[in-house]
DNA sequence: CGCCCACCTTGGACCGGGTCCAAGGTGGGC
DNA sequence: GCCCACCTTGGACCCGGTCCAAGGTGGGCG
């Protein structure tokens, strides 16, 4: 993702301070952020960025599949800049911390043809769950 | 499920009209309805049927293991009466129909020690998505 | 190099699902 | 049959997210 501005702008993407500073924040350290830590981390460099800008964007970032939309539970969606290559989601039932993983295997051969009522099947999320080791130390 | 009303009262539920609805509602077809969808099949029967009542109950029966919550889009959770065999849910993603289904296998065995990274796990949540015949169709 | 317009950004209103609260009602043990 | 612990109610409120009309600007073209 280290060249994530050049590909947008070879995609045609219209460069702009925001978009650059959208970009920048995600492109950081690998986390999961929500929209409103981006916004926040984003507004430390370029004070009047608005809410919607950074929503506009992070929407057009996951469209153009740069970037993955998480939703690992019922509050923000989370964004995750590690596209690239397929993974699946471990998670603290306690305190939220998302790590990413890959497990062995193809979950979509666990599903047998009896089971799979007709439909198409194109994507397989997998969500573990449980207490990291900060917490259960707590 | 179908003697439910017998072990909720049995672990000490007050039995009242909204309650014994509610949880008619769920007992009747095994389907994945939204909060507001039981709160209009419940108003059916007893009309005036408070909203945050519904989601009380709801709340209550999902703390005693009587229902599961699944969020397997970002709008309204669905209420799976279903909570007594271990399964896992495949999503249209174009109209939202959602079954259950019984994958074959653990799918923590798929996950190696290597990549739990020190987590005690509890719980693996999969979500096939796909298109149905129905949309297929269209 | 500068113009110009298609596209971008903005703040604020709005939306939908869900939660909270204080006041009034009621199941069911005694 | 009484009484109170527990339940229900409607409405206010919360929060993440979307929408909109008005104003700003990147960058292709001459």
């Amino acid at each position: 993702m280290s060249d994530l501005l050049e590909r947008l702008r070879g995609r045609g993407w219209r460069m702009t301070a925001q978009r650059r500073v959208v970009a920048e924040v995600l492109d950081g350290d690998h986390m999961h952020l929500t929209a409103d830590e981006v916004h926040a981390r984003a507004a430390a460099r370029l004070p009047e960025i608005s809410r919607a800008t950074v929503y506009n964007t992070l929407g057009e970032l996951v469209s153009l599949g740069e970037v993955l939309e998480v939703a690992t539970d019922r509050r923000a969606k989370r964004y995750d800049p590690n596209a690239h290559r397929p993974h699946q989601h471990l998670v603290c039932a306690q305190c939220g911390a998302i790590r990413d993983v890959h497990p062995t295997g193809n979950p979509l051969s666990d599903l047998p043809d009896s089971e799979r009522f007709g439909f198409t099947i194109s994507n397989v999320e997998v969500t573990y769950r449980g207490i990291c080791p900060d917490c259960a130390a707590a």
